[in-house]
DNA sequence: TTGACAATTGAATATCTGTTCAACTATAAT
DNA sequence: ATTATAGTTGAACAGATATTCAATTGTCAA
């Protein structure tokens, strides 16, 4: 008789290493909140836009315009990217001027940068 | 007639700014890569695989249990992980035992619980 | 060699996601 | 008011993706 409480196929190997694991692990809502912090930043077209917005606010079109892309497109991303709080939006007659709107951001955005461009040497 | 060279549907407001934004663009492959690597973090089963090897390494069996996931499951994304270069493995007689490849992915993915912490207390 | 278990893999499916298209709102100028 | 431009939004479509299921490989023990 398996003692296999959960829905996965197998017995553990290292029972203690597991039990802690499962007791030290973090409520569903927190992954589901990284995932979803790093889903945004999944995506080559919100790379783009995350690092034109580094260098300077910028408006709809112009990101448009940096990005050779429809504003429609651009602006889905961006909404995503507002509800995320990624960004920032304030309105400056017609236009819409967003950045960044957490430091954070930039500064986990460089570090991945440095990261894969360390990586562009190596392996493969 | 608009000097629109590109694929968007307007013009730019601030042509300076656009340009300059263009010129500082890394090439579309460096986008592509950082995509693809915060597209491996974006899952959050996925996550709980990287939170769980922080502690330790542990074997598909192990990894299955922590996550309540079938064997399969866990080895699809390990799969996965394993060719983005975020975790590495060793074979030991039947078991083959993961670990996270790179430190600058634990101190990212810290980086990031942190900053999805703070967050938490704040607006919404 | 045979059987058991760990792990991988390919195909299939259900779901999610990015872009397009068309319609719409908001602001400014004539 | 009317027109033009900036931006948003919903529906639809195409492409990507996570999990399941079944089959297969690799390793150890009998």
């Amino acid at each position: 008789m398996p003692r296999n409480e959960f829905t996965c196929d197998c017995n553990a190997v290292n029972s203690e290493l597991v039990e802690n694991a499962i007791k030290g692990m973090p409520a569903q809502s927190t992954f589901d909140s990284l995932a979803c912090f790093y889903k945004i930043l999944g995506d080559s077209t919100r790379c783009k836009i995350i690092f034109a917005l580094l260098q300077s606010e910028m408006c709809v079109c112009d990101l448009a315009n940096v990005l050779s892309m429809t504003k429609s497109a651009v602006s889905h991303q961006l909404g995503k990217m507002r509800n995320s709080g990624v960004v920032r939006c304030r309105r400056e007659g017609k236009e819409v001027y967003y950045s960044l709107d957490d430091e954070h951001i930039a500064e986990i955005f460089t570090v991945t940068v440095e990261h894969i461009s360390h990586r562009k040497g190596e392996k493969k």
